[in-house]
DNA sequence: CCAACCGGGGTCTGCCATAGTA
DNA sequence: TACTATGGCAGACCCCGGTTGG
């Protein structure tokens, strides 16, 4: 508690030297609201208050900072940092005081006028209270500049709405910083939507139709937006999933549900008629049979349902030709895509450079379709692999290609014992 | 002991368009 | 009519190790 009362004292001798009216403006307050409501909050809006205690929020003891904010913040029953003005001068004085705000903060201005010019225009921002609360749970000034920089509209949330979205992530995570990072990452996905009742409805209907609480966890952290999602969306995805389980001749529609989302968590993110593309082209391309189709997409496939629909027939279209070229019959390309469906993950480019990477060593294309999985290296990996084995006397034309994709462990040991 | 087989783990946002809303 | 909420899209690998059968 010591470091709340340290904070306190602080305002109280700030509040000493500067006269109330000068602590007003400086807090970026209305000039039609009435200064007898100056009070302890007000005090602490002013900036140069603030950077009073954002160096004490930097200190060691963060935990008691955090707490004290977090007091701070609970106590305030008004927004102590929202900036209201409705006389003529009003918007473009509050304007001033925004864009001063946020260069302090750091943020990028043109970049996020860009991004949202429509910010820059309300009458009402609460930067400051976002601020603190983000500092609150552990984020770096600079984080936050980099959140409000790349999505403005964060800050036109209220304390209330942000502390209860914040509440309802942590039902899924385990820490604030998990969340944290998730916002460094994307902070788009947390402050799109001021839903917070759809969110706690998708987070029910999640876990209703089997999915863990890991499981969302992981959702959460790969692709955060599903749970921004309105809950119809994620119903129709969730529901497509069941139906193509079901005509695929699989009977636990919640079992393949899990599969696939555990494969590939980025699928609620898509759209059903990316998926349902997807899942059409490679039946339809490969002429599977449901059991095939099924296996091919609970498998290693599950990683192609997201990808665009143009990326996917196009690398498909490269694979073929760069084959072809090499001697490879259709039904070679067939089972080898089958075999490796991360081929077609994989960048035309990187694709064909991969490939001729390994035929300009003397590896036959025949070799590398028998031994795909050497195309999970990358290039650079390959290449001082093949010089390394090359050099120990090693004959890759002749021997087996697959220590190329070996983990670094096991490549280390073979190369240790060719005496390389 | 060796290596083939198989599957797991990390990671995925930032932008645009548009319907809806105040 | 300005602004918000939300849907949708393009974009693009690499590495590791357990198990198993010889």
């Amino acid at each position: 508690m010591r470091d709340l009362t340290t904070l306190f004292c602080q305002v109280s001798s700030i509040s000493v030297l500067m006269s109330p009216l000068s602590i007003w403006k400086r807090a970026g307050l209305s000039c039609a609201s009435h200064p007898k409501s100056f009070d302890f909050l007000t005090i602490m809006a002013s900036r140069n208050l603030w950077n009073v205690s954002s160096n004490i929020l930097f200190g060691s003891r963060c935990w008691i900072i955090q707490f004290s904010a977090e007091i701070f913040l609970k106590t305030a029953s008004f927004r102590p940092f929202g900036v209201k003005c409705d006389n003529k001068n009003g918007k473009s004085l509050k304007n001033k005081d925004l864009l001063n705000n946020l260069l302090t903060l750091g943020v990028d201005i043109d970049k996020a006028k860009k991004r949202q010019p429509g910010v820059f225009n309300r009458m009402e921002t609460n930067e400051q209270t976002l601020k603190i609360f983000l500092l609150s749970k552990g984020a770096r000034k600079e984080v936050i500049a980099s959140i409000i920089s790349r999505y403005p509209r964060a800050i036109t949330r209220t304390l209330e709405s942000l502390s209860k979205r914040w509440e309802l992530w942590r039902t899924i995570m385990t820490s604030d910083l998990e969340i944290v990072n998730i916002l460094e990452r994307s902070p788009e996905s947390f402050f799109r939507s001021n839903n917070n009742l759809n969110l706690e409805n998708n987070i029910k209907y999640l876990l209703s139709v089997g999915l863990t609480r890991d499981c969302l966890c992981r959702l959460l952290t790969n692709a955060p937006r599903t749970f921004s999602n309105t809950l119809d969306l994620n119903k129709q995805m969730i529901e497509f999933l069941q139906e193509v389980s079901l005509s695929l001749g699989h009977n636990e529609p919640i079992d393949f549900v899990q599969k696939i989302i555990s494969k590939n968590p980025f699928i609620l993110i898509q759209s059903t008629k990316r998926v349902k593309t997807n899942i059409e082209f490679l039946q339809s391309t490969f002429n599977l049979n449901k059991e095939e189709l099924l296996l091919l997409i609970c498998g290693r496939g599950a990683l192609l349902l997201d990808l665009s629909n143009d990326y996917v027939k196009r690398n498909y279209t490269n694979i073929k030709e760069k084959l072809f070229s090499l001697g490879c019959t259709n039904e070679e390309v067939q089972k080898f895509v089958l075999s490796y469906p991360d081929a077609i993950f994989l960048s035309y480019k990187k694709f064909n450079d991969k490939i001729d990477c390994l035929i300009e060593e003397k590896i036959s294309i025949s070799q590398i379709i028998k031994s795909a999985q050497v195309l999970d290296s990358s290039i650079s990996t390959l290449k001082s692999r093949i010089k390394q084995l090359v050099n120990a006397g090693y004959n890759l034309s002749t021997s087996n290609i697959l220590l190329l994709s070996w983990s670094q462990k096991r490549y280390k040991a073979k190369l240790k014992k060719l005496g390389g």
